[in-house]
DNA sequence: GCAATTTATATTGCACGCAATATAATTGTG
DNA sequence: CACAATTATATTGCGTGCAATATAAATTGC
């Protein structure tokens, strides 16, 4: 085993470790801001989408946020119980289920303007490296989802 | 709520969500070749850890991998139960505890080493956007160890 | 028009991640 | 040296993520 086979195998050699931790510890601190709001960052992801445009299909929460059923159904049930969300076959095509906001869940949406500017604030990225950031990952997600269609 | 206060919720807004699908899919990119060896993705990025510097206590694999022993402590289980690595108390503090490789566990190096050059090639990053982006991530890993000890 | 295939969601099982708490060993303080 | 405070790890509980499988509705092929 030579010395650069070693170091390819270093943490530090890795494109993907701070990608996992940099995800890990942005969600930890996104959750003191969202457990005012009660809700988990995945919920916090799923009530965005509805606040851009509800009613959504489970399928297209699914292919918006990159999450499948198993992760959505019992994601979706939770939201539901806690009154934020209703779920109810389409009338149109019975094997989708139609997700929509309820009154509570819309006005939930008020209370979640302050989010982005806090979190910002509290990360203190600038707004050029936030944008080039955003990007590159933009492009990442489109060479993973290509990679991951080869599969 | 004005236009400009909704543009800040929608997800394409965000930086979070990018990083926070990109680690997944990555996650399930590596998957197959991972299957292979019988690890985890957390499960390989403590065996990075190892084979650069075993032994190594709990708490050294919780800094370096920005995961806690509630996370840690099962995980290590598995890898002892698979035979890849050893835990016991540490003698001089029994509050430690070390964990070393045992020799499957180091002559699994061998079957990883193929890893990230597989990875490589299936994403088809380019050298300098790899670096780039590498960087730009070490970078918001900063800022938010740095937004995490303010809490 | 009906059987085979495809599609949409749900269920199951397992391994995280992490907050909160517990336990035990060590260190600091008088 | 006792004893409070600190430190290292373990445990518990809950909510993901996701592969594998199941179920039921719609579509396709003949």
């Amino acid at each position: 085993m030579s010395k650069k086979d070693d170091q390819a195998l270093q943490l530090d050699a890795q494109l993907c470790f701070p990608l996992y931790a940099a995800s890990n510890l942005l969600t930890r601190l996104y959750r003191p801001l969202l457990d005012e709001l009660g809700l988990t960052y995945p919920q916090y992801l799923v009530m965005l989408v509805l606040w851009e445009q509800a009613p959504a299909s489970v399928g297209e929460l699914s292919q918006k946020l990159y999450l499948d059923s198993g992760t959505l159904t019992p994601l979706l049930k939770r939201l539901e119980a806690a009154g934020l969300v209703r779920r109810r076959r389409s009338a149109e095509d019975e094997r989708r289920v139609e997700v929509s906001l309820t009154p509570k869940g819309l006005a939930l949406k008020k209370q979640a303007q302050d989010i982005p500017g806090a979190m910002g604030c509290r990360i203190g990225l600038g707004a050029e490296e936030f944008v080039s950031l955003r990007s590159e990952l933009r492009g990442l997600m489109h060479l993973l989802g290509e990679a991951h269609a080869k599969i």
